[in-house]
DNA sequence: TGGACTTCGTGAATTACTGCACGAACGCCT
DNA sequence: AGGCGTTCGTGCAGTAATTCACGAAGTCCA
């Protein structure tokens, strides 16, 4: 997926890496019922939310526990305390942000952020003429503070929004100051010691992806259609 | 992945998801060795910049055709005109986004989408207050107008940048005018006909599977050690 | 020219993930 | 209470991806 990405130091337990990338989209759609009301579903209706086979749903939920009801499904509730326990989201993790261009402009806006579990603790940027400007509410401090932001506010993760070509610069900041988990928007592979997770998200790089299936569906419509690549194509 | 994404209609003529999904990696790097003058280069190289395995590398490039030179490498200059072949990038394909907030004024700002074949043909919302702002250059368009900038401007992809509740309708539209490759920035799980390729990212997402890794590394740390695992995690 | 050295390309082995299929457990209804 | 229908949990087979390991093909230099 999303899905360029470094490995994250796979310091696995038990739940393989496919599975935990799926549990946050679960839970993000059982959140949702909860709103709506819907107290018990079966593997069923969650598989048909997220968009993938009812096997995959109870096998991932298997490796939270035992915590479905034969002949009834899951409890909604449950299911989401269980996943936010091990997804580890029981308190939250702070986030600071580094580069206060628009990308972390745009960040530092986002809901989903402080909603999920994750406020920002605060925004740094390398140039002086950014510095004590409000960002969503707040004041963008000068990077030489990131040790000290990241000491007093407990900070655990660290956002790259700068330009790429200052990314590795921020993402040795980041690893000096204690982050050990990082999410990368600059389009560079970060060079990181083995003992931190990187996560790296290229704007980019999704849409050469995109590209490359519509250059294929496109060859294929006009061409006489090989039997088997029809049959995966079609609806 | 990238990756939290719903699989992007594997119409797979041959090339694996996986390794879709590195090429443009490798190509961005190759891409900055030109600018820096470096016209040849090994797989172990090329690997140790990109963060993943040499053989891993020569497969993935293999899928391309044999375009290396025993003893010597590959000739960067030539691989590129492979790869972006490959990923149908010898010519542009334009981007429409639907959503003009913070989100979709920092894709429209930002550099990576038209440097790397992505030209924006236009921004739309739904917003009528927002209808004629410039972002990044460009007028922001009623989305009623997506269909003709879609037709008139050849737009092949589309950009999904509004809130998670206007995500599902801005899909719909999109499908609609004809568009069948999308990228989603909102944080719900897209329905759409299977001909249509979706990659989702969500940052949310993003975080909470960093957030795992981080929680497993602070349980590891402090207990009673298992061997394997600490092989696994120490650097 | 020939031998030493490098590096690619790829078959085969390994590992990871997916999806099926079925037994087990539960609720409901009579 | 017992049988019926539903849905979970999981062993297993199949598929995809990764990694190893080695032969083939090239360069370079004496």
């Amino acid at each position: 997926m999303a899905d360029t990405a470094q490995s994250p130091t796979p310091a696995r337990r038990r739940i393989p890496d496919a599975a935990v990338a799926r549990l946050p989209v679960y839970l993000q759609i059982l959140n949702a019922l909860i709103v709506d009301g819907t107290g018990q579903l079966s593997s069923d209706q969650l598989a048909a939310l997220a968009g993938v086979n009812a096997a995959k749903v109870r096998k991932d939920l298997s490796y939270l526990g035992s915590y479905g009801t034969r002949g009834v499904g899951y409890d909604v509730a449950y299911l989401v305390y269980q996943i936010k326990r091990e997804l580890g989201q029981h308190h939250e993790w702070k986030v600071v942000v580094v580069g206060a261009g628009n990308l972390g402009n745009a960040l530092a806006n986002y809901n989903g952020f402080s909603t999920r579990g994750f406020p920002i603790a605060g925004v740094v940027d390398i140039d002086s003429s950014k510095v004590g400007r409000k960002v969503a509410g707040i004041a963008v401090r000068h990077i030489d503070d990131l040790p000290s932001i990241v000491r007093d506010e407990v900070v655990s993760i660290g956002v790259i929004a700068t330009p790429p070509a200052s990314a590795q610069q921020a993402a040795d900041l980041l690893v000096d100051a204690g982050i050990r988990s990082i999410l990368n928007f600059a389009s560079v592979v970060l060079s990181v010691p083995d003992n931190i997770s990187v996560r790296s998200v290229d704007l980019g790089v999704e849409l050469q992806i995109l590209g490359y299936y519509e250059q294929l569906s496109r060859e294929d419509k006009p061409a006489t259609k090989t039997k088997r690549e029809v049959a995966a194509t079609c609806q």
